[in-house]
DNA sequence: TTGTAGGCGTTATCAA
DNA sequence: TTGATAACGCCTACAA
């Protein structure tokens, strides 16, 4: 590729300006067909393709969209040593490697995105990186006409610089006092909803909950499951029975009461990860799901359907998350106001994990 | 968002020329510590974001890959009327919509070149359009470094055009006389080993083949196919048995031999997706899998693994071929070179749809 | 209907 | 170490 074809090679080789090179393809009627056919042949024979950087220069928009996550949300892959294609395929084939865990919670709103975006004519822009401050983010804000993001580590800060220059949106993050839009679902009736199952309906007197509170919306599943508690007048604990969830230690305290032998009667997780990890743990100790301990998780992700057993869970609406964010975006970018929050509904799914289905 | 902050605001504001802006951002260690932190201030304070156009206009490379798709892909939902917030919702938790078949196979290798261009750093541009010359690709290719794409409505002439311009990977489709690459996997011995179990396994001597030729792979998965049946003695038909599968007539020949009492012993789908329509009408009719026919399918998505029963079926690496693509596409950009054409290997699943499992 | 010319925001070259 | 200034490729009034 010596030098990329431009408009003024186009135009030299129409015998025309660079003007009428333009309005052949963004104004086809404005030229004269006959001027429009040399210059489409001119274009065909030199392979012209106009670059994107220096229409989006012009025009100000790029028409497109930008999702952007966190390392958080990265499978381990990401930040593992280069495999050889062979070892890649070898470990895939193998069913290793995180085509196993794949698709999380991200990828289900990431598709809910795509779609949407596609019937707006926009094309979508993932970006992703650890960065809690540095320019990961920003350098995709400055590509795209708005942005939705995953939360994650990234300081309020950078949102906000970010958010001076595009409408953004925010998943599964509490609405606060900021300029972005943000996209949950009503955590704490769902999770009341799980726990009144749970002790209502199998009788179970007691329940736990796991599940770190430094992501956003765990905090409000968990005031839920203290609510829902109270309101059976059970004794209402004032931090997660296990709050080490994925972290290094993971599960820890977990281990622990198992090796005690006080095992709570039902598991509330926080997450369908956590759950499914918990549902491991069990199984290697010996534990019998829901004989011996019923579990709960909370997002309804595709892995929690494909568990033995199956998955008592929270169905978000992932895809239509997604696909609000995107609305938002593109009707923002028109100049039409949005609210600044939306709380989405969920659903109760029983699955053999709490003893039914 | 009155007017988009530029180096030039940030110059003016830190008292210094738009040259040392720039260079605080790219060169950090080339400008006098105070001025940076002057610059940086000012940036801070202005809200300013690089333009990501600009900047690939000047440097000439935008450090994006792209990925596209065409309409063959999508689910139906692009073309739906837009359907409310409240619809959207409704219909996601009652697991209807389009949710229900997420992942596809073009999803699982969209996240294998989504992990791997994070890996190196790059930005990942989506695309998608029905048009079988028209710009809708085209304009995506003159906005990435290289670019991805799926077989697809793309007239060989539209991808020539393209590759002219930026490195161009395709899938699944068989390597041809074109500046392309191309990553496919072994489509004969994999349908060769499946037959191989059906007849030998399990003893079945009607065997049909099921799928349209139309897609690229499909054509070597069926001559795989007679290849398998001839090696066994077995009577080897000229066309697939059921050759309209998921166009609008959808399965009729095979409906007609179900009417007709004279169904064969085994299907083989060309695809999982095909497979997975089968089941569903096999079901309608009454007719039991495997006891009264085995099932096939081909790629190993997810979905395969969540029907009643499960499908046997041959898994494609599709994570691994995304990933490849990258690989390919920033060595290529890198200058360096790349065999063609990339054939990986596979592997037969077996599940309860034959039999085993 | 076609052409001229200015501007979009950065980077890079070369001086100062 | 910092600063002019010329690309980069396209779009779009405005003129011709």
């Amino acid at each position: 590729m010596a030098h990329r074809t431009t408009v003024y090679d186009v135009a030299e080789r129409a015998g025309v300006s660079i003007a009428t090179v333009s309005h052949t393809f963004r104004q086809p009627e404005r030229v004269r067909p006959e001027t429009r056919e040399l210059v489409l042949a001119a274009a065909r024979a030199l392979g012209y393709v106009p670059s994107g950087s220096a229409r989006g220069l012009a025009k100000g928009r790029s028409q497109a969209l930008g999702l952007y996550a966190f390392d958080m949300f990265l499978p381990s892959d990401v930040n593992a040593p280069a495999l050889s294609l062979d070892d890649l395929v070898r470990r895939e084939l193998d069913g290793r490697g995180d085509a196993r865990r794949f698709p999380l919670y991200v990828d289900e709103i990431q598709h809910g995105f795509e779609i949407e975006a596609r019937r707006l004519g926009r094309t979508v822009m993932l970006g992703a990186g650890a960065s809690r401050d540095s320019l990961g983010s920003i350098d995709l804000a400055g590509s795209v006409d708005g942005l939705a993001i995953f939360p994650g580590s990234a300081g309020r800060d950078l949102l906000e610089h970010v958010g001076r220059g595009v409408p953004v949106v925010i998943f599964s993050s509490p609405p606060a006092h900021d300029p972005m839009h943000h996209i949950t679902v009503a955590n704490e009736p769902a999770v009341r909803e799980l726990v009144d199952h749970l002790v209502g309906h199998h009788g179970h007197r007691s329940v736990a909950f796991l599940g770190e509170l430094a992501a956003p919306d765990i905090g409000a599943r968990f005031r839920g499951f203290q609510a829902a508690l109270a309101a059976h007048g059970l004794p209402v604990s004032a931090e997660p029975f296990d709050a080490t969830a994925m972290t290094q230690d993971s599960l820890r305290p977990l281990r622990a009461a198992i090796a005690a032998g006080d095992l709570p009667r039902a598991l509330v997780c926080a997450t369908d990860q956590l759950a499914l990890a918990v549902l491991d743990l069990l199984a290697r100790h010996g534990l019998r799901v829901p004989e011996d301990v019923a579990v709960t998780g909370f997002d309804g992700i595709v892995a929690g359907r494909l568990s033995e057993p199956s998955l008592t869970t929270i169905r978000q609406p992932f895809a239509s998350m997604g696909r609000l964010a995107v609305r938002i975006l593109t009707d923002t970018i028109a100049g039409r106001e949005h609210p600044r929050s939306y709380v989405l509904p969920t659903r109760l799914v029983l699955g053999g994990s709490c003893g039914c289905g």
